[in-house]
Order: structure tokens, then C-alpha cells, then sequence
DNA sequence: ATGGTGGCGCGGCCA
């Protein structure tokens, strides 16, 4: 069984050591961190290389910052969009053995009407372009991250108070749903849920011990991987530790053998 | 409650 994940942490210096204890418990094969906060020079990698892991990563100083750590090594490389001139680290796709995978930290967008905004769906349309291109090239395509939308009213906690804003308004989601016409499946979806299943709880007025959350943090498969795609959920507990990210991991398993992967 | 909390880095931006 392949276990890919994908977390938000939010700081992977302060995060460090939560990263590090939910990979020995966990032992996923390959784990997309979003929102590392860090320059390249200062990447942790003998800490994760001291597990096992190998580390790719694109990062920068502040803000955004994509990293993927996986037991097999990653080859092949990406980190920018085609066709978009970006300073911005949200991007990173790697080959690891079969598999192709894309690491996104998609633009949060602030606000309806924004800069921002705008940026976040020219953001989109090239990545659309951009995934149309990777799944002719690879069949076995995962594209996982903080999509920074929650896909349907089901993935929010109070559908009518987030109606139209951002992370939930029609033209984030028309730009999900172009995606997985693309050919690829949200992964969560294949399976039984709670009615209230979520990966991103506001640090504010006590929104995850309430279980105000929206879904945002997303798995998407390939075709060829929907179909061997034995589990995917949330995996809650970090969330509940001391000084954790606002975000929780998400986890799905594939039904591919060890050797292969 | 047009607030609230957290990270970065040291004032204000971003989420």
C-alpha cells in the first residue's frame, strides 16, 4: 500500500517537531508540506533524511514555501507554472518512482474582489492549462495541497455565513471543478465521511474545538490512481496539539505494491 | 462582536 499525505503546517521551523512525530507514527511514503516558510538554505533535510526521507523543496523567505518528502527520491522537478512569471514558491512537482505528483499551495485570494483574488484565478487557469499537459505525460498523477477552496457546501461549517466569499464563491469553485474534469477524482469523496469532515480550522474564537472548519486541503487522482485508491480522510489529531498549524493532514492510501512503490 | 489568533520579524502583512 502506497500513503501519500499532504499538511499545511504553517511554519515548518516552528512545526518541526510535530512534522517529525506524525512521520514516525504515520510512516506515510510520500508527505506534500504546504506553507513551509522557509529559504532554501535553511531547509531541515538531515532531520527528515535521519527517518528515511528524502526532501525536495521550493521555498522562500516569510510566506508560501512547497516541500515533498517521500521514502524513494524525487526526480524530474518542477517549480513554477508554465507561462506565469511568479515570485511566489506554490508549486512543486516531482516523478517518485511511477508516480507523478504535484504539490500546490494554492493562493489563498483574500477577498472577493481583491488583487489578490484575481491573481489566485489567473492562478488556476494556468494550472489547469498545466495539468491538462501532466496527465497526457503521466497517467499515474496525484495533485494534492492546500487548494485554499473548499469544493462543495458540504465542506463548510456554515454554508450560508461563507456564501460567495472567498475559499467558497462560484468562480473558485467553477476553477475546482475545471480541474477535475481534467480527469481527476478528490479522493475524500470515494469514501464514507463524517457529515462534517474538514482540514482547516480558523486559529480565531475557538473555531476547531467547535468544529468550524472548511474542507480545503484536497487528494486528487488520476483515473488510473482513483481506481486503486483504497482510503483517504483527515487525519484530526494534530490539530488538537499544543501550538498546532491551523491545518490538519490529510492522508490516502493506494493500492500498489511495495516494490513498485 | 467589521472582532477574534498565529507566524514572521519588529511594523504591518498575510492567512
Amino acid at each position: 500500500m502506497l500513503k501519500i499525505a499532504t499538511w499545511n503546517v504553517n511554519s515548518l521551523r516552528i512545526r518541526l517537531p510535530q512534522v517529525l512525530d506524525w512521520l514516525k507514527t504515520q510512516q506515510p511514503d510520500i508527505l506534500a508540506l504546504q506553507e513551509t516558510k522557509l529559504i532554501d538554505a535553511n531547509f531541515p533535510s538531515a532531520d527528515f533524511k535521519a527517518l528515511g526521507y528524502h526532501a525536495a523543496f521550493a521555498g522562500q523567505r516569510t510566506y508560501n514555501g512547497v516541500a515533498l518528502l517521500s521514502r524513494f527520491p524525487s526526480v524530474n522537478i518542477v517549480t513554477d507554472l508554465p507561462d506565469l512569471e511568479d515570485p511566489q514558491r506554490r508549486v512543486l512537482g516531482a516523478t517518485i518512482n511511477d508516480l507523478r505528483v504535484v504539490n500546490l499551495y494554492v493562493p489563498n485570494g483574500q477577498a472577493v474582489g481583491t488583487n489578490k483574488y484575481a491573481y489566485k484565478l489567473a492562478w488556476l487557469d494556468k494550472l489547469a492549462d498545466y495539468l491538462r499537459k501532466q496527465l497526457v505525460t503521466y497517467p499515474q498523477l496525484i495533485v494534492l495541497g492546500d487548494f485554499n477552496i473548499a469544493p462543495e457546501d458540504r465542506d463548510v461549517y456554515d454554508p450560508a455565513a461563507w456564501s460567495g466569499k472567498v475559499l467558497c464563491s462560484e468562480p473558485e469553485r467553477a476553477a475546482l471543478r475545471r480541474l477535475l474534469a481534467l480527469g481527476l477524482t478528490d479522493t475524500l469523496r470515494l469514501f464514507a465521511q463524517e457529515e462534517a469532515s474538514f482540514s482547516w480550522w480558523d486559529y480565531r474564537a475557538g473555531n476547531f474545538r467547535r468544529n468550524q472548519g472548511l474542507r480545503i486541503d484536497l487528494i486528487l487522482a488520476s483515473a488510473a490512481l482513483a481506481q486503486i485508491c483504497a482510503s483517504c480522510q483527515v487525519d484530526k489529531t494534530p490539530r488538537g496539539w499544543q501550538r498546532p498549524s491551523d491545518h490538519a493532514p490529510v492522508v490516502a492510501e493506494f493500492a500498489v505494491s511495495a516494490k513498485e512503490n
